[in-house]
DNA sequence: TGTACATCAGTGAACGCGCGTTCACTGATGTAC
DNA sequence: TGTACATCAGTGAACGCGCGTTCACTGATGTAC
């Protein structure tokens, strides 16, 4: 256990976990901007000078909730595809974008914190990078899975970062490409290298067609998650239910996964 | 002219108009939550109170804001399309999205406003629907556009609004069907009644299976929008230009566009 | 055309509130010898 | 094992700020006869 630390120490961790909790608590009530020192620190019954023992100031606690929210959804992200065999890919981007979508209905406020309008005045410093790529690092993964089992029917999947062998099997079969048939539109350069950078970190080995299909199925599904949350779906999708799971699936055949199933 | 209003008439319209434009100034400055009436009326030289003979209250005031920045959006997408040939879907599919992001980017605390997270504690009127699809009829019109004149060679297209008689072009043909090739996933229900709903309000004439698509696009448009705006690309598609345009192309095809151009 | 009255814009003071942050301090916990 | 000193958590008062909204009022503009 935690016996090599002082009582001081220990204190210190608890207070700093509860000061975080009560503020988690407050954001989820009402809003990152109604988050308050003050407020946090008459919860705790403490002075709200107090709190400055543990953060330096409003900034560094909203940093704090920030990165814990980034972790949170990608924890539960992760465990959802976990769970699923390797090899069915379409159903772990289908469990991907699921998690994503029930941590944020069920967190809508921290998901604002994360995905909504950045709180002005306020910079998100390098440490969230790392905590926010964790989703995008899923669907990469599985991606690159996908590339490793593809041509014909899907094998028991190798190792999971085969370097860079590009066997080009997603990019002219499958929906991936011909669903701009005849439209041929090739990757602008800068996209390319984007597209490169992009997948070397997150989905080695994987054409940068699909790289930056991958992007635009990124983008279309946090942009729903957030369309659901934030009352745009409303007289249109509203019970987004159907109208979410449908979307994914589509999605899924844009980037090229194989239908799976069991 | 406006000659039959009284002066009391024209000073108060003219004032509204000023204290918009100021509070418009200050969101545009510094977003939405740093809106102060009291800073309004410094800036207009007035005392605070006197701003509740033009607006009852600092909601009311984002309202209008609010309405005001759906119909600036819609006007500039309305414009972009017009400009082009009805037959040219494909490039009118651009220009809207293209316009949309455009006035983003120019607007960014008023875009925040719209799609950003909403305002804790605040309440969008009725009133706000009409301005808020203008983008979305826009992009309805121009599909049915498409279906109007769709099997085989676009002819001069039609009437706009073709009541009911779902010729079902779009619907196995082109790309709209096939990239989840294999993968049949038929609409659920409710999807389609969704669909069917919002087909009559803004495209009518388009099957069910194509208004799906194009609210995919939609969420993905505004998806990609947001991420831009709130730096969610950084370090992958930052400088978004070629990624945006790439990405307009490939959701066009995805909701069945012919390819047009040249 | 002129007068009497109603409407309305704008004033100034006040209510009641909450906030982030600093600072000199007390007293408890930890550390070195 | 015990003492002397350093570290650190928490206090309480204060600084300086801004906010939305209400209310009784003055004086100008508009309207009806």
């Amino acid at each position: 256990m935690t016996a090599s630390q002082t009582a001081r120490q220990r204190a210190r961790a608890e207070l700093t976990r509860e000061i975080k909790e009560e503020a988690r608590r407050q954001v989820a009530a009402a809003g990152a901007q109604r988050l308050s020192l003050r407020a946090v620190a008459r919860e705790l019954g403490m002075v709200s000078s107090a709190l400055y023992r543990y953060f330096p100031s409003r900034d560094d606690l909203l940093t704090a909730l920030i990165i814990d929210a980034y972790n949170a959804l990608g924890d539960r992200a992760e465990r959802a595809v976990a769970a699923l065999p390797r090899s069915d890919v379409r159903s772990r981007w289908r469990a991907c974008c699921t998690a994503a979508r029930d941590w944020a209905l069920a967190h809508p406020h921290e998901y604002a914190l994360i995905y909504g309008s950045p709180v002005p005045g306020y910079q998100a410093p390098q440490e969230t990078i790392p905590p926010a790529s964790r989703v995008a690092l899923v669907l990469g993964g599985l991606l690159a899975d996908a590339q490793a089992g593809s041509p014909a029917a899907p094998p028991p999947a190798t190792g999971p970062a085969s370097p860079p062998p590009v066997p080009a099997s997603l990019r002219q079969a499958g929906p991936a490409a011909d669903s701009a048939r005849g439209c041929v539109s090739a990757l602008p350069a800068r996209l390319r290298q984007q597209a490169a950078v992009v997948g070397a970190a997150i989905a080695p080995g994987v054409d940068e067609a699909v790289i930056v299909r991958a992007l635009i199925a990124w983008t279309q599904l946090f942009g729903m998650i957030s369309f659901e949350l934030f009352g745009q779906l409303v007289g249109s999708a509203d019970p987004a239910d159907e109208f979410f799971g449908y979307a994914v699936d589509q999605m899924a055949g844009f980037v090229g996964l194989p239908c799976g199933g069991r």
